[in-house]
DNA sequence: GAAAATTCATTCGTATGCAAATGATATCAA
DNA sequence: TTGATATCATTTGCATACGAATGAATTTTC
């Protein structure tokens, strides 16, 4: 058998696809989805961005946490979360202090302030899921949810 | 009874209208869920990104076209696509010529060494593909995807 | 054909997101 | 107790991501 035939043979048992199509790739539809769910979160909460919310969101559920126990909670690294974490005590929605035993910490908490807009940005919070997950059934939902979590 | 099982009591009895889950929101955990994707395909493609992969992808889909059309097709607009050419641009993967009729097209095309780059790495993409979706068996990948592309 | 609207690209500003390096503090282990 | 490790936070650097403003070129409209 010649060298050409072989590598012809060889190609033939292969069951790649010489195909391959990006948007059927489930990280760039995952990109996608998660870009338009930015986009109606915008267009409902316009003066915080979802990881504000997130932050402000956890803050209310746990209360007092160290800024990196915080990162964790919401999926956000060291830098990122301070970053976050600025920004929201630029706009005293949340309050810093020391911790008073490990004084490697940095506690934050909401503020009076940062606990009214939570409260009043939950409502809409659910107009953003809803909006977000308009496209499917509500068994579709309850199926899509289910399978997402397993990817997260 | 005990004091605490008194106060479990108390909760239960509770109506609990304190019943928003950041960590059930669909946006949170698409969030997630991209971030872990990311986080796989750094470990099999070290040096690209998925925005400059899906760039060269794309390239080597539809040939050359302009830079603002290749945004559309992967979901970018004006101002990150530019940075996301720039950079293949400045490592030799692409290359840029100006439309000799449309003189505000900037028109973007693959070099020989970005079609190697591009041909060598979509093998590996498919293997990124693959660990992502592991989590879910075959019959559960063909359902999110569906659901996934309707929420795109 | 000229004014108006649109399209393409660039730039600026702001906000994630993460790797890596650093410094301070706390904990573990020999 | 001390030396090694680990944790918490900060900083730097790089890369998306997008709104808004701008300028250049094209198309539409009247």
């Amino acid at each position: 058998m010649s060298e050409e035939n072989l590598l012809k043979l060889v190609e033939a048992e292969e069951p790649e696809e010489n195909d391959y199509h990006l948007q059927e790739q489930v990280g760039f539809i995952l990109r996608k989805a998660h870009q338009r769910h930015v986009s109606i979160f915008a267009a409902h909460i316009a003066d915080l961005t979802p990881p504000q919310f997130a932050a402000l969101a956890k803050l209310r559920d746990v209360g007092e946490t160290s800024q990196n126990q915080l990162g964790t909670l919401i999926a956000m690294d060291a830098a990122t979360v301070k970053g976050v974490i600025d920004r929201l005590k630029a706009r005293g929605l949340v309050e810093l202090s020391k911790h008073e035993v490990d004084k490697r910490r940095l506690l934050v908490n909401l503020t009076a302030e940062g606990r009214d807009a939570i409260e009043r940005l939950i409502p809409l919070a659910r107009d953003i899921t809803e909006e977000t997950l308009a496209p499917l059934t509500p068994k579709e939902v309850a199926t899509f949810m289910k399978l997402l979590a397993k990817l997260a």
